[in-house]
DNA sequence: ATTGTGGCCTGCCCGC
DNA sequence: TGCGGGCAGGCCACAA
């Protein structure tokens, strides 16, 4: 599904639409539009607008408008990017790789004919106008450890719903906490507050090196431990039967072993 | 404020 | 071969 990895090539795809003039909006699923936006709000918005830039903050897509609002883009599970005919990302974790007209959310169309769209099957993602980037953490691809620190401190739930929590820190979705935790030797349902020094610096190291090799490998699905998410098989480091629960109403793989001190 | 829970959405997979 | 139930998770509303 669409973690902080693919919202990054999404972003690195859609900055190909800096400085391109928008002469149509397309809103066929007027239910992806949130907080408040409409087909008519967010064709005021937009229509005529030339797009200034486009950014990134965790698993939200900022496209900005010259003089105009910025419009947040959000890919849910299944969520899909379309510019000029080029698939963001073209297989998705428990997505379809299809291109079904029907799913076609929403869409930006361009003086001279080229498009930005959004294609998600589950509807799970949405368009909203000018979102609150306060409500976000830090990224976590350039998450410190200072920052980490901080985001933990005082936890008192599971480390793992913390790592999840978006106003925390901006990007890691459930595949991407798993396979990190399961880097770090860190159990899911360790107190959010209780890591020492260590375990911060293990963790922290964890975070950035899952996010930089899976991003090399190809995405967030790519990760040792989802290899390993099948029946029959075990710890890819050591072999011993994972691990699995519920957690937050979230599917949850770790290693008991691996994770013990 | 923090933490936990339920529900939304629907394509896909499995077992019968 | 068709059918139905369960599963997947990002996000939000809501409750305690």
């Amino acid at each position: 599904m669409p973690e902080i990895l693919e919202v990054e090539r999404y972003a690195r795809l859609a900055r190909r639409t800096v400085g391109r003039t928008i002469v149509d909006v397309a809103t066929p699923d007027s239910w992806f539009l949130k907080r408040g936006a409409d087909p008519s709000s967010v064709r005021a918005v937009a229509l005529g607008a030339t797009v200034a830039g486009v950014r990134r903050i965790g698993k939200l897509l900022l496209v900005d408008l010259a003089g105009r609002p910025t419009l947040g883009l959000r890919f849910g599970m299944t969520g899909r990017l379309l510019v000029d005919g080029v698939i963001g990302i073209e297989e998705l974790e428990y997505g379809s790789s299809r291109v079904e007209p029907a799913w076609f959310r929403f869409a930006l169309d361009f003086a001279g004919g080229t498009t930005l769209a959004i294609i998600d099957p589950r509807r799970l993602g949405g368009v909203e106008i000018a979102p609150d980037e306060r409500r976000l953490g830090p990224d976590a691809f350039t998450l410190t450890e200072s920052q980490l620190r901080d985001a933990l401190r005082g936890g008192r739930g599971p480390l793992k719903a913390r790592l999840l929590d978006q106003a925390r820190i901006a990007g890691l979705g459930n595949l991407l906490t798993d396979e990190t935790l399961w880097r770090a030797r860190l159990l899911p349902t360790r107190r959010a507050g209780s890591l020492a020094g260590g375990e911060l610096r293990r963790l922290h190291d964890a975070i950035t090196d899952t996010l930089h090799e899976l991003d090399r490998r190809g995405g967030s699905h790519t990760g040792d431990l989802q290899i390993a998410r099948a029946p029959g098989r075990g710890c890819p480091r050591c072999g011993h039967p994972l691990s699995h629960t519920q957690a937050g109403g979230r599917s949850t793989y770790w290693c008991t072993p691996c994770a013990s001190p």
